[in-house]
DNA sequence: GCATGATCATGC
DNA sequence: GCATGATCATGC
């Protein structure tokens, strides 16, 4: 029998040995030849499970290392374009069973073991190389805050309800704050059954926000974080952001500015945004529930009759970067996925007004849509043409330059040049779905 | 008054 | 020096 270097009892002895990991390979801890033939990602974590911590592979529903409550995750880390690194995607805890789910409680799932408790394994993803021969450079002992916990509870419970009232189908990873149900088979076409519709649904699994990854992986450098949800029995964004807001609607600009805008520049283009910040009583510079679920906030400024004044914009794409993705795993999507909060500021006779605001989510048949907008947008960059699709041939997203000026370019496989560009969502669509009661 | 192309102000 | 959120400018 093998002799473990380390106690599977004690999730800290564990934790020690994991980072003989770091700055290294598993091929650095395989003796001999092993057969690899695989990129698969999923395969690393049962390798490092294997041929690292000497454990027979299983592929139950508990906890990896069961005596410790310990589960172990292996996830793909990205370069940021300023340096540094990044979780490259949502961290894939396990797959939603629709039949089964519908009669399970929280407390009593499956993937609350998985969840409760985690060492994670931070790799350098690229893309070239076997599972194998990824680079480890962070690993971390984690284990869920109360808060969390509550968040998550609330979370796993809208999307179990969704598939009780028969709308497996409409899923949406913006259902929820922290825990998402993402889609899983490639290239989207796969369908399965649900318990209450005949309509058939996207595979889904439950997941931790690539937001909410990127909190754990950051862990320790969060003082910029202001936490607003303390109360576990209060868990409700919109509630707490009504708490806050709803008594200053109707209070125009100048005299907002003139209460919370102390040491702000009145031209900067975020100012209204920066206001209200300070309006929901934050200190800090970010509201670590909204990091964390990576919720999107958006001055929209409206004209007298409604009419929203502008278009929003959203980052830069880079062409040769997008041919080179599927819409599942693309910026855009992520974006039309997210929760957004709204900021409405109205003009009126004596300048424009705090008019309230709308925490949002993309309804279904709008993010197929912005799908349709972005498989255009590939299409023709492939072909190396720059005729994307406008305001006035789209009901939801069109494409628009995004630069500082027309000397920043963007360029075509061809090596032709054009202004760089980005998804916007079109003003008359967000008119609409504005006018819509919550 | 909207569609479209272009650019500003800030922060990192 | 560029990315980003936001807004401006022009022409139809």
């Amino acid at each position: 029998m093998q002799v473990l270097e380390y106690d599977p009892k004690s999730a800290t002895s564990i934790y020690e040995y994991s980072k003989k990991l770091i700055n290294k390979t598993l091929r650095d801890f395989i003796d001999g030849e092993i057969k690899i033939d695989s990129k698969n990602k999923g395969d690393l974590g049962n390798l490092v499970e294997k041929y690292f911590f000497k454990l027979a592979v299983n592929n139950k529903s508990e906890a990896d290392f069961k005596e410790a409550g310990l589960e172990l995750k292996t996830t793909g880390l990205k370069k940021l374009a300023r340096g540094g690194y990044t979780p490259k995607e949502r961290l894939v805890l396990g797959k939603i069973d629709y039949h089964k789910i519908v009669n399970e409680k929280f407390q009593d799932s499956h993937l609350l073991d998985k969840i409760n408790f985690m060492l994670l394994m931070f790799y350098i993803f690229e893309k070239d190389k076997l599972s194998i021969d990824q680079i480890f450079i962070k690993n971390i002992l984690w284990k869920m805050s109360d808060i969390d916990f509550a968040i998550m509870k609330k979370d796993w419970e809208t999307v179990v309800g969704k598939i009780r009232d028969g709308r497996a189908h409409e899923l949406s990873e913006s259902d929820t704050l922290y825990l998402g149900a993402c889609t899983k088979g490639s290239k989207g076409k796969n369908r399965t059954s649900q318990p209450f519709s005949k309509e058939s649904a996207r595979p889904r699994a439950f997941a931790f926000k690539q937001s909410y990854l990127k909190t754990i992986f950051i862990s320790g450098n969060n003082d910029e974080y202001e936490s607003v949800l303390k109360d576990t029995n209060e868990l409700d964004i919109n509630k707490y952001v009504a708490n806050k807001l709803n008594k200053f609607i109707g209070r125009s600009f100048n005299s907002l500015y003139e209460e919370f805008g102390n040491g702000l520049n009145l031209k900067a283009k975020n100012i209204r945004q920066l206001l209200v910040y300070r309006m929901l009583g934050v200190k800090k510079k970010h509201i670590e529930e909204f990091v964390k679920a990576g919720i999107i906030t958006k001055v929209v400024r409206i004209k007298k009759n409604g009419t929203p004044s502008q278009a929003i914009s959203f980052p830069a794409f880079k062409a040769l970067e997008i041919i080179n993705q599927d819409w599942e795993d693309s910026d855009f999507k992520a974006i039309v996925e997210s929760k957004f909060l709204f900021l409405i500021y109205q003009d009126g006779n004596d300048g424009d007004y705090f008019k309230g605001f709308k925490l949002w989510s993309m309804p279904y048949e709008d993010r197929l849509e912005s799908e349709r907008v972005w498989n255009d947008t590939v299409d023709k960059i492939r072909d190396n043409k720059t005729n994307f699709l406008k305001i006035s041939q789209t009901n939801v997203a069109h494409v628009r330059p995004h630069a500082t000026n027309n000397t920043y370019v963007d360029e075509l496989p061809n090596g032709k040049t054009f202004p760089k560009k980005c998804f916007w969502f079109n003003s008359g669509y967000i008119k609409k779905e504005l006018s819509k009661s919550i």
